[in-house]
DNA sequence: AATAATAGTTCACGTGTAGAACAGTTTCAC
DNA sequence: GTGAAACTGTTCTACACGTGAACTATTATT
């Protein structure tokens, strides 16, 4: 365990409480009734992703599959995404958006854009850029070891 | 709008969506059924104030105050911690830790400690405390204009 | 004294999560 | 080939957390 570790955790924790709430609450706010914030982020990875499957979304956001089940369901109902079966393979299941759903996803993404970027300001160039190089290595880091079942 | 801000709010969201779900992963699994991440982080507010209410709960985690009388009262029908009537103003109600609630807060911190620390090893000191202190000045920013209503 | 504002609760409803049981499809060992 | 094992996704039940509106009780205002 490093010198100070305890105290940049906690550091860390408290900023993040705020941040990520604070966040969630704006998104919250502007998405209104269409979207909630997690509906977005699966959007986000089913946008980012050839062949998106249950299983990966699973993985990419440390939850059982039965809740991506669960979302996805909403999402469909919704009309925003569709599922395909693999011919070859009749197990795996293929998440793409509909055209609603990219219509949706992409209003969302600019009112985040607008949400977050105002806060920019207040920081130096080389400043966000080392923040967010440094972040996304965390976010490697924590991505690795994975491995979550059902 | 500043020349890069899409793309460091795109790299941003992404990395913040895995080391906020991959932590919250992580803490489910270690905290097991005495506590769920939320309970975690309001026995932390309440633990680092004097005179703690669900108003400031409320804005702390950006959230309604019915919200909050509903985690309360999980947490109270666990013994974990207890409400006091101001008698100066009866509309006030403190919130407390009983003994049991800092016992198991206690515990908690410490697992969290240890699911964490282990990811500082990757970074050096100096690039942790400049992560630490951007981080904390976002919050400070986001925290600011407050204002949630129920 | 009547009216406003404030603090907290209750209720109904939607969303997200876990975990266990299940169905349908490969894949593998023999 | 055939039977067992592994894998993908779904369903079901139970619970935590979020909202917003309506409510109670208390204090402040005018």
């Amino acid at each position: 365990m490093k010198k100070d570790a305890e105290e940049w955790i906690n550091r860390y924790v408290d900023a993040y409480m705020v941040v990520t709430r604070q966040i969630n609450a704006r998104l919250r706010d502007i998405f209104g009734e269409g979207l909630t914030s997690d509906q977005f982020l699966i959007l986000r990875l089913i946008a980012g992703q050839e062949k998106c499957t249950s299983t990966y979304l699973a993985e990419a956001v440390a939850v059982g599959k039965s809740s991506i089940t669960a979302i996805i369901n909403r999402l469909d109902e919704a009309g925003m995404i569709e599922r395909t079966r693999d011919e070859n393979d009749r197990r795996q299941v293929y998440l793409t958006m509909t055209e609603h759903g990219k219509s949706v996803y992409s209003t969302s993404e600019k009112q985040m854009q607008e949400v977050i970027s105002p806060y920019l300001f207040h920081f130096e160039d080389h400043d966000i850029e080392r923040f967010i190089t440094m972040f996304e290595k965390l976010a490697f880091l924590m991505q690795e070891p994975g491995g979550r079942n059902n």
